[in-house]
DNA sequence: GAGAATGGAAACCGATCGGTGTATACCGTG
DNA sequence: CACGGTATACACCGATCGGTTTCCATTCTC
């Protein structure tokens, strides 16, 4: 049954990259990496040419999901505010996870410092979304300057996950919603 | 003469630490940092118990260097406010050079994801030690809520610093002192 | 000048790094 | 049954990791 057949070795790979990269930082080994997919090292060089691509590979998979974290569930009948607003209170939600660990594209590329890293590239695209959809719903909501907006909000937003993930900051009292409503408020959005 | 002997190992060590560190990583070697200090790798463990605690005390070194950096030249003289907006301004100035990073405290405890790591727990002391101040201008600026404003700004601090250290944003039009502005007048600080 | 303490160069430790080579077991398709 | 593709296990590569040890030259003290 279709149910419980295994995933893919090359998802599994994924999954586990994901997940022990996001915990451990970049710097995991492969041998570890494999370990924990069941997958020997033989078939992950076989799926991928270099872990470096596997990573990039690895954050490029979990952006649907990602995406949808931040989505407002009812996009249609929210207002543009409800819809940035949104972002922030998911923020402060995840970070209640014991093992919440901040944004972790921003992570990748405070990690590697270099940005042409394949799996710089794909986080950079992620962050370039995220500031896009602020900028469409800024517009959408009036704003004096949607792009001063919403690379405003994007400040916020790394800001707080940075130090939410670091534990330097408690983000549940609603601090980045807050503080991102002060800004679409100073930016004239309805 | 004094003004030309060498600095000592010790001092060297910890230059080189702080260097290396904020260019490449805390993952740096042992072996590279000795060869850059100019030291052997004995001396060193006879100087400090591991690599851990010397970074942490390469870190504790270059906290009155940094707090220097932000500091408003004329703190007598200048408004809170002024002051308040001169950090944000410095470090958009700071983000021109070439070889800016962002904020090296804020990258070790990223990097590190371990909070009872030694130089996690220098790192967190300089955040919080920066919260405090802004806490302090907020009072006597007559925010109405200093403890929030100052939490609000370092949202802003360590996600333009993180950001324009990552290559996704650039400060250098004053992103974040305008920012930093509206928080300000949110918070109805004079 | 003898002796002790210091510190540097480099070998060495076991472990791990990213990556490969090899040989073998399982698989569905002819 | 034979086949080719895919998977595995596992040894192996040179390099580097954090850390220790040995040996020797220098320097300081008596």
């Amino acid at each position: 049954m279709a149910s419980t057949e295994k995933a893919s070795p090359r998802d599994r790979l994924l999954d586990a990259a994901a997940r022990l990269s996001y915990r451990g930082g970049v710097s995991v080994g492969i041998e570890a990496l494999c370990r924990e997919a069941g997958v020997s090292k033989r078939s992950m060089y076989q799926l991928f040419d270099s872990k470096d691509t596997m990573l990039a590979a690895s954050l490029e998979r979990s952006i649907p999901w990602y995406d949808a974290q931040l989505a407002h569930p009812d996009p249609g009948n929210a207002t543009p505010r409800e819809r940035i607003l949104h972002v922030f209170e998911r923020i402060a939600q995840a970070s209640l996870d014991a093992d919440y660990h901040g944004c972790p594209y921003l992570a990748v590329l405070v990690e590697l410092k270099d940005p042409e890293h394949p799996a710089s590239r794909v986080a950079r695209g992620v962050k370039e979304s995220l500031g896009a959809r602020f900028r469409r719903d800024a517009e959408q909501g009036g704003a004096r300057d949607p792009e001063l907006l919403a690379r405003q909000l994007l400040l916020v937003f790394d800001g707080a996950s940075a130090r939410a993930g670091a534990g330097v900051e408690r983000l549940d009292d609603g601090l980045a919603a807050l503080t991102a409503t002060a800004l679409l408020d100073a930016a004239g959005m309805r």
